[in-house]
DNA sequence: CTGTTAGCGCTTTCAG
DNA sequence: CTGAAAGCGCTAACAG
């Protein structure tokens, strides 16, 4: 049933070399042995061996992708960046999930290893010395995206500035003449998503002079009901002095804040305001809708298979550590209002 | 730098036969060699090549799996349960994405063959006779998740029963006074997710001889903003004779629904009643929340794994193409009220 | 328990 | 322009 190269050659009267040719490299062909290897090649519907041309030629013609965890919302779109530029280049991509565990990221690498992937683009765990060891033996580029590198293996990557767009965000609020704002971040040991945006919070607020307090602060990992937590926990401790607006780490939480304000009957945004960060796309389905800075994650998947690209090629590209910052910006909805001084 | 089993071998004194059995069959080599022989593949830091391995065992353990399109919000959930009983089973998936484009769909097949997946998972669109000589000549095992098969090739299938499910959450709205009720629908020549929960809300109507109405229907493609606009179509029929409920075959829909309700000053549920089909996780971050027939699409995707791991040890469990229809469930929420008569 | 041999399906020199 | 032969890295009989 299984049908080969071989099985095309002698119906063809030709080499099996001779149909790789046709398939392959069809100049080097003979218009009509090139005609006649084709119609056998239909009429057997003959499809070669993806798995026995990778050996052969020792490339796979894939990427491997690492993400956290499949059901995050921002995968979807960052995804549909990495495979279009990849498909337009012949390539594909094989997807590990490495659910939230640094365990399984280590079992990822050695996964796609194993599976011969061309090149590697890793999401949105930091980078730490830990990997030096088995980043070295991939023997494959490795490129970073929505994350960067804090280990001595030297790996490019492409992220929004984080600390910036959480700058911006809070900035944006300040201007919209809010001054007590609060936030919900993400944990402190994520040091992308979770410790860089707060401290871009932190130092927004500085730079108006605005007193930073613990009181404002809650925590929660990126997750809806995170957000709908630790709303809850703000609200509690904030029985005096009560925040205008309040700041997430990303647009699940933000939601899931201004589900809880819903449920205690605070209205959003008459009484308190509330910005999240990604932009993804249930910020539009939200109501009100959710004003955020966004990550074009799209834009990034696609440079970072890009960059890959450009990497296999040319072995002497992938070796800088540098960060490409793809620009942020801030997208405004209903979530936030302006708040005129008395 | 690329380090085999023959390096392997040379450099523990032994055959690459060998080296082979301690990493597939252990049990078949002696103590000594076997610590002998790990020590060296942990010192090389040797990983063995799948590639060359699927092509000696002629076995790949991967599943291939098209799904119509990766940002569906679907998708995440689905995966979530094909993943999950993949990896226990010692299975990859690889996954194509058909861009809700027959001919990608075509093109899906013929990639997974070519790469020798020892099983397909074909979600979402109708598999018709047009597909019959491309699977005949697959020669691995095909399930269906979310479709069913209409053509003359057997296909095993593992999905709701939308008729029932449509029939059943329009029944839900009727059992709580409501009459007057609109559907927002996919499109009919969607044979499953389209046509036939559109035959369900029919039906459900019918048992209650309710008069069904073209003017309570509209259609989109299941998308938000599909919902939005169809409700503003709805609407504007609507003039004399107001609905009091609307169904949805979609979360996505029926929350692009409520939006548009909300942007006219349209209160759900209090004015009309809004009901989706999924229960997908965005349900829960909706304002109100939104009642729905449950599909529970982690549970397809593990049964349709389960059953093609079947399938590929027993040839002869493949030839059948019954419909596994998994129970669905209403989830009640905040986007129905209930009528009382006067 | 271990080694030898052949071969999975394809590509790629190297001749002709 | 085409064919023969070797080999990619691994496994699977078959001997021993």
């Amino acid at each position: 049933m299984k049908i080969t190269i071989r099985d095309v050659a002698n119906a063809a009267n030709v080499s099996p070399a001779t149909v790789s040719r046709v398939i392959n490299t069809p100049e080097l062909v003979g218009e009509e042995t090139k005609v006649k290897v084709q119609e056998t090649i239909d009429k057997l519907g003959f499809s070669p061996n993806a798995i026995a041309r990778g050996l052969s030629v020792q490339k796979t013609n894939t990427i491997g992708l690492i993400v956290p965890g499949i059901s995050d919302f921002f995968f979807n779109e960052l995804y549909v960046g990495i495979e279009e530029v990849a498909r337009k280049n012949n390539m594909k991509v094989l997807l590990f999930d490495s659910q939230h565990s640094e365990y399984r990221v280590q079992e990822g690498l050695t996964f796609l290893k194993q599976h011969q992937v061309d090149g590697i683009i890793f999401t949105s765990r930091p980078i730490t010395s830990d990997y030096d060891a088995i980043l070295s033996r991939l023997d494959v580029p490795v490129v970073l995206a929505l994350t960067q590198s804090y280990g001595t293996y030297p790996l490019k990557s492409f992220r929004v500035d984080d600390y910036k767009a959480a700058y911006d965000a809070v900035s944006y609020l300040i201007s919209r003449g809010h001054q007590r704002i609060g936030m919900i971040s993400g944990p402190t040991t994520d040091i992308i998503a979770g410790k860089t945006r707060l401290t871009g919070y932190k130092a927004a607020l500085q730079q108006s002079s605005i007193p930073i307090s613990d009181e404002a602060i809650e925590y929660g990992e990126f997750r809806f009901e995170d957000g709908y937590r630790a709303m809850a926990r703000l609200l509690e401790k904030q029985s005096t002095n009560k925040l205008t607006a309040v700041f997430a780490a990303s647009d699940e939480m933000a939601i899931g804040a201004m589900r809880c304000l819903h449920d205690k009957g605070i209205r959003v945004p008459d009484d308190i305001s509330v910005m999240g960060f990604d932009d993804l796309r249930i910020c539009q389905m939200s109501t009100p809708t959710l004003t955020t800075v966004a990550q074009p994650l799209k834009q990034i998947g696609e440079f970072a298979v890009s960059h890959l690209l450009k990497c296999m090629e040319d072995e002497s590209t992938s070796i800088d550590n540098s960060i490409h910052y793809v620009s942020h910006h801030i997208v405004e909805r209903e979530s936030v209002r302006i708040i005129v001084p008395d």
